[in-house]
Parts: structure tokens; C-alpha cells; sequence
DNA sequence: TGTACATCAGTGAACGCGCGTTCACTGATGTAC
DNA sequence: TGTACATCAGTGAACGCGCGTTCACTGATGTAC
């Protein structure tokens, strides 16, 4: 009465929500690649065969989580760092990480899935750290305490050892946790901006990019 | 006649040797995680029983994988890097790619599983992986070219960079492996170095274009 | 307003299939005497 | 040297199980008139 349409289109978002969730926790448990569809349906709370009323198979469940909850994490973490407080490789990691605590399972299946067996799935979670990298990208760009324009590349680079690390400090204990902390934003800002530590004065010849 | 002993011994090797070639074959195809026993030992030419000779569950054959096939590689490429012809970042890249070019199936299984769904291959192949960060720590240690000792996280990061740029590379064109090498050893070298000097001088600017 | 019809998420039965695992066995190779 | 015994990788039959998928159906919700 309060709503005229889409009482039934919300019961069909909920159940959609559910198999997500149920794919997603089952999945950082025993691995998304050998997870049944039966056996996420049966954790959603519906029949199996009702599994096909929203999805043709598991992997477009897959990209389903890529496309949606992994995007609007990702998102998020580009507007935290498009007005930093701080240095970037700090404002990065503390977003990202917030991101990750958040929703543990939804970084295994990150992480995971990055370098996992389905081609589209990995395409599509890479499109979506893209996003990040180039967001990443364009916040260095502007940030007037970096001596010059970092290239692309480094922001991509930024974001593996990022997404990587986020994932890996999920499995530590608080102080290994700041380890990681530590290096990964070390290592970003080293990319980004060039020397982080003073002294390194030093033009060391030969990498593809040759001092003048 | 003329091996007394282990002619038995030398058939046993050579089944195990096909399993493992089998395994990394069909996982580089379809997955690892969702790679069958009874698949394996079919294409491995046996019969699903006799798998269990050789090892007690597929676990176990991703572990000899890994501490295995894996690490013989590995060495290989720390041996490269103990001896620097070049910047160190282009001197491991070349082995790195080299290994993998040569055995693109064994670069898939590590990469995936090394976010992969089992903690102990996991942990497996971060040991290896481990082996490959200090021996480049090592090396950049006694580079008489690089102005101050890098932190040890600065290996730990290239050696993630430099796993995932190859794993990618397989997958790419030439001129795109080609951008992959400048990026990843430019990345390497500024990890590793500190800064490598503004005002590059090779070729057009920025955007590398991530993927398409 | 009421009535007839359309939509479509969810269902349970049923199917064929490949899986992991057990078991007792075979037979070639290696060893003890 | 020959003979008897031990070892053990490989085997085929058999098991119970959960899987993905199909099908015709139900029934609540939404819509047209």
C-alpha cells in the first residue's frame, strides 16, 4: 500500500542479495572456484533451481560481485584519496584498509579471483582496480608535494602492491598488520613521488628511463 | 643390467613427474582449485586409484608443485641476480620472464595460488617467493651503484610487482610485454633505489594505457 | 470498483554424471639366503 | 648359483554422494479493462 510497484521487485533484490552474501562467505572459506551452485543457493536460504532465476551460472554471479560490490568499494576508496590529508600512500592504505576490514570476505574474493581461472572475471575485478589506479593517478597529479608527475604506471603498480598487501594484512595480528602498513605505504609513495627518505641524490643510470 | 637398483625407482619418478606436469596443464586451463583427482590421473595415463600412491590428496600434489617446480625456478632466477650484469630490476625481470616463458603453465599455477584458496600452498609459495626477496635484497645490498641500503619491504614489494607484470605479461602482445617490462623494472629500480632521476628521456609521455 | 488475465520467483521430482575413496588383487622388481 | 619371500606401483569393480540442469507446476503480485 505504502509502496505500489516493486513489492515483488523488492523480494527479488533481497534473494539476489542473499546468494551474493552466501557466494561471497562460502567463498573466502573454501575458495570461489570450487564453489557449487547448489551449495549457494542451499546457504541463500532457496531451492537450487531458483538459483536461475537470477543468475545463468556461477560465473556471472562472479562478475555480479566484480561489477557491483567490488565496484562501490572501490568507489568509495577513490573518494577518500580525491582530497588528501596527508600522504598519499597514508590516505590510500587507511581507505582501502578501512574498506577491507569492513568486508573481509569481499577482499579474499578480490584478491583471489585477480589471478584466478575465469578470463571475464579477471578482466572485469582488473577494470575495476583500474579505476582505482587512475584515480590514484590523477590525485598524484595534482598533489603539489611530489617533485614531478609520476607516469601511469606507477599508480598501477601502486594499486597491486595495495590490493595485495590489504589482503595479506587481513590474515595478521595487529602489529604485523602496521608492518605492512609501513612498507606498503613506504613502497607507494616511493612510486609516486620518487624518494621518500632524504639523500637519495643518486641518478642511477640505466633503467629505461635515462638521466638526462 | 645395467642399473642394479631403482629401475623400479626410476618408473615411479617418471609417473610422479607426469602427474605434475598433468596437474599444472589442466589447472592452467581450468583452475587449479577445481582440478579433479580422478582428471589428473587420467590425463596422466593411470588410473584414478593409483593416484594415491603417489600422494594422499590433491593438496598435497600443489604443495610438491610448489616446493618443487616452483623453488627449481626460483633458484634459477636468484642466481641470475647474484651476478648483476645491468640494473638490478631489468637483470631479474629477464630471468623472472625468462622462467615463465619457458614454463607459462607453472607461472599460472603460482600466481593463482598464490592468493589461491589453500593457506598451506599458499604459505608454500610465499616461502618461495621469499627466497627470490631476499636474494634481491641481497643483491641491491651490495650494489655499489645504489646510494643507501633499501629497506627489506622494498624487495618484498618488487618481488610482488614482479610476479604479478610477468603472470600478466604471458597473456599479452609483444609491444604490450614490452610496456610491462619498462614499467615493472622501472618500478623495481625505484623501489629499489630511491629515486631514478626526472626528465625521462625515452619515449612519448605517460600513459602507457592500461588495459583495453 | 471488481474481475479476468499475465507475469515470474520459487518449487520438488527426476535425470544422468563424474567425483573421491575402499578394497582385494596382480605381477614385476628387489632381496635374503 | 637358484629359490623362496617381500615389496609395492598399478588395477578394476564397486560404493554412496552431491553436482548441474530440465521440467511442469504453484501462487502471489501486478495490470488491463
Amino acid at each position: 500500500v505504502f509502496r505500489t510497484n516493486s513489492q515483488k521487485k523488492g523480494e527479488r533484490d533481497r534473494v539476489r542479495a542473499a546468494l551474493l552474501r552466501a557466494a561471497l562467505q562460502l567463498g573466502a572459506a573454501h575458495g570461489f572456484a570450487s564453489l557449487g551452485l547448489r551449495e549457494v543457493a542451499r546457504a541463500a536460504g532457496i531451492a537450487p533451481t531458483s538459483f536461475y532465476r537470477h543468475f545463468a551460472d556461477m560465473q556471472e554471479l562472479g562478475i555480479a560481485l566484480s561489477s557491483e560490490l567490488v565496484a562501490r568499494t572501490i568507489a568509495e576508496v577513490c573518494d577518500a584519496i580525491r582530497t588528501p590529508t596527508n600522504a598519499l600512500g597514508e590516505v590510500v592504505w587507511d581507505a582501502m584498509f578501512a574498506a577491507c576490514v569492513r568486508d573481509p570476505e569481499l577482499t579474499r574474493f578480490l584478491s583471489a579471483e585477480r589471478a584466478g581461472a575465469s578470463p571475464e572475471l579477471r578482466a572485469d575485478l582488473q577494470r575495476q582496480l583500474s579505476v582505482l589506479a587512475q584515480a590514484l593517478s590523477a590525485a598524484a597529479a595534482t598533489d603539489a608535494t611530489l617533485p614531478e608527475k609520476p607516469p601511469a604506471w606507477a599508480a598501477e603498480a601502486a594499486v597491486v602492491l595495495l590490493t595485495d598487501a590489504c589482503a595479506r594484512a587481513l590474515d595478521e595480528q595487529p602489529e604485523q598488520r602496521a608492518a605492512l602498513r609501513d612498507g606498503c605505504t613506504w613502497a607507494i609513495d616511493r612510486l609516486l613521488s620518487g624518494a621518500v627518505s632524504p639523500s637519495s641524490k643518486r641518478t642511477s643510470r640505466s633503467t629505461p628511463e635515462v638521466s638526462s
